[in-house]
DNA sequence: CGAATGACCGCAAACGTTTTCGTGTTGACA
DNA sequence: TGTCAACACGAAAACGTTTGCGGTCATTCG
């Protein structure tokens, strides 16, 4: 087992000074040519690579990125990391993540943990919990600590960073259009309760399109699921709020779901309660993950594109981490397009 | 914004000396009580945290992970870094990803970036392009280097280093096995190509399962699925292999897959041809991800616990890490436990 | 021949910590 | 009054870099 070579290694080994290595590995000019040749050679030779740690510290730099995302069990987060991933490779940044599984406590302690120089910016989506509370002290004392913050889908209107959305009420409002559009009469929405702020939207999204045709709401076909931050199995209460919702509303002739887990078990329900799929209703989802896709039938859905996502989001982070402190530019809101892909859970009626 | 206060700032706010400030935070007995009063409360104020670089640097630890694996979309290895994050967190480690994609090259230079300082130690699994290549320098230069790498799931025999499996033969036979006890005649198996050490270790299993029941191999019945690396969507090729498999073994009553998404492909494809399943074909998966879970009809499958898997390779990696270096103790490869989660494409014949 | 110019290189500081080893001031005691 | 221990604190080195500045030659020019 070798050391890894240093500065200090290689000078005292070619009987030079540590500056002296430094400044010929970096190719100045202050350094004689011959010195230059011997001083690189000895360091290929040793496979010598500055120590990351001492950069940081000199730089006040870190080059990597910290995310912070409720969970990372779920396709969307992840296609979101992915995304992240690559823009931050590519820009020579890498990426550490921190897991809040919906929860407050979890998510200060990663902030906290992070910030202490580990980390040059985060990347975020807020616990539930978090939004639920409606406790932020945490962010805001990160930003006021100069550490930019980006927030994605999962967002705080007050706060001042750069943030990356989709448009969730234009988008709900287009999938239920589209529902509208093939004929459907009664349709229902299961979405979560308002504190997530995306249900809330797509919630709005559903019912601005009901308005636009002139449908009235029908109370009841409105579920808003009620879960406690636990990304565990949970899923027994969920088919079950799902069950009573279908049993009481057997009248439904399509259902939107605000995530791809809820429109997939609402068809297991509903089969199981004898609809047929997409005869007797029809249902479009909401992010298009490996569920959408290999359900059965495959799912409907609206893709967030989540890899644009979290490219967007580095993007913007990295941007700002690499202007001068003085820009002082304001932030940003970047909506990023989403589209419908069309599966076999919807179909246009005559 | 405020700056991120620093030891030398409290100590000239104080008027005391940078040493008197550190040893008061760390309520060293050389410090007067009325001294370390004032540092503590002053440094409570605003909120002191030392800098985490400056430790590393110092320490030469750096208290992080770099785990590397293909790919994070994928239900598998997102529950590993699960599991990983949660015993890191645990004992004051955090976590920092990098993606292989599958790709020799990206492998090669996640592993060179973050060896650099950035990370204590390795947790990877090793990427297709990687075992078919069999080209193995980076990763001998790595703990040639005196950092140590704890491998998962995908492992390399040849490699000195710890290693975290499950017993793919064994559990692949008893898979194998219960279709058997269930009356099934004609199993055919769904794999990988035998570079991917689980395929090839699965398929043993399988190969092991037939024998002990005195049933001939039909060879037709293996299908190995040719894919290029992409973990992009070669979906349809999938399909179309998976297909051209069924339609020449319209005999076939069970299928074992060596993943979910064979598994829950094959159930498709065996649907349009017309198969019911379990009633003529059973089959069983391996991997417990959201795929299996929610598949019509719900898919028994083989859970490889990649929670604990992930605890375990992180405890094994920092077990090592805080040991000290002299007790060069051996490499241990831990077997993690699998169970057969039944659901409802199997069932017993009579 | 003296001075100026350049080429080449080393010193030292800085980034933020921790820790070892002083050093100066007490007070007690002989 | 002189000695010594206890106490409270500071100086400096170290981790591995980068970089401004200064220094030492030899060469060249006036």
């Amino acid at each position: 087992m070798k050391q890894k070579p240093t500065l200090k290694l290689i000078a005292k080994e070619l009987d030079v000074s540590v500056s002296t290595v430094s400044k010929a590995l970096r190719d100045s000019k202050e350094i004689g040519k011959e010195t230059k040749e011997k001083v690189k050679a000895f360091a290929k030779l040793y496979n010598y690579r500055p120590n990351n740690i001492a950069l940081s510290l000199k730089n006040r730099k870190t080059q990597t990125l910290g995310v912070i995302i409720p969970e990372i069990v779920h396709h969307f987060f992840t296609t979101v990391i992915s995304g992240i991933e690559s823009y931050a490779n590519e820009n020579g940044y890498n990426v550490i993540v921190g897991l809040s599984n919906e929860s407050f406590n979890k998510e200060v302690i990663n902030l906290d943990t992070l910030a202490n120089g580990s980390i040059d910016g985060f990347i975020l989506s807020v616990a539930k919990e978090t939004l639920s509370k409606g406790d932020y002290h945490h962010l805001h004392e990160t930003i006021d600590q100069g550490i930019p913050i980006v927030m994605f889908d999962r967002v705080i209107d007050d706060i001042d960073c750069d943030k990356v959305i989709v448009d969730d009420i234009k988008t709900s409002q287009r999938a239920v259009q589209k529902l509208i559009d093939n004929g459907c009469e009664k349709i229902g929405i299961i979405s979560t309760k308002d504190y997530v702020s995306v249900g809330k939207l797509r919630t709005e999204g559903y019912l601005k399109a009901l308005e636009a045709n002139q449908k009235n709401v029908n109370l009841s076909y409105i579920l808003k699921i009620h879960d406690e931050f636990s990304s565990d199995d949970n899923l027994e209460a969920l088919e079950q709020q799902i069950l009573d919702y279908l049993s009481k509303n057997k009248d439904l002739d399509a259902i939107f779901a605000v995530n791809e887990l809820y429109a997939v078990t609402a068809m297991k329900v509903a089969r199981k309660l004898g609809f047929d799929i997409p005869n007797d209703i029809q249902v479009i989802g909401f992010t298009d993950g490996v569920l959408s896709k290999h359900a059965f039938p495959p799912l409907t859905t609206v893709s967030q594109n989540g890899f644009e996502m979290g490219r967007t989001a580095a993007q913007l982070l990295i941007n700002r981490l690499e202007k001068d402190r003085e820009e002082i530019e304001h932030f940003e809101t970047v909506i990023v397009n989403t589209n419908i892909i069309e599966r076999e859970t919807t179909r246009k009626l005559k």
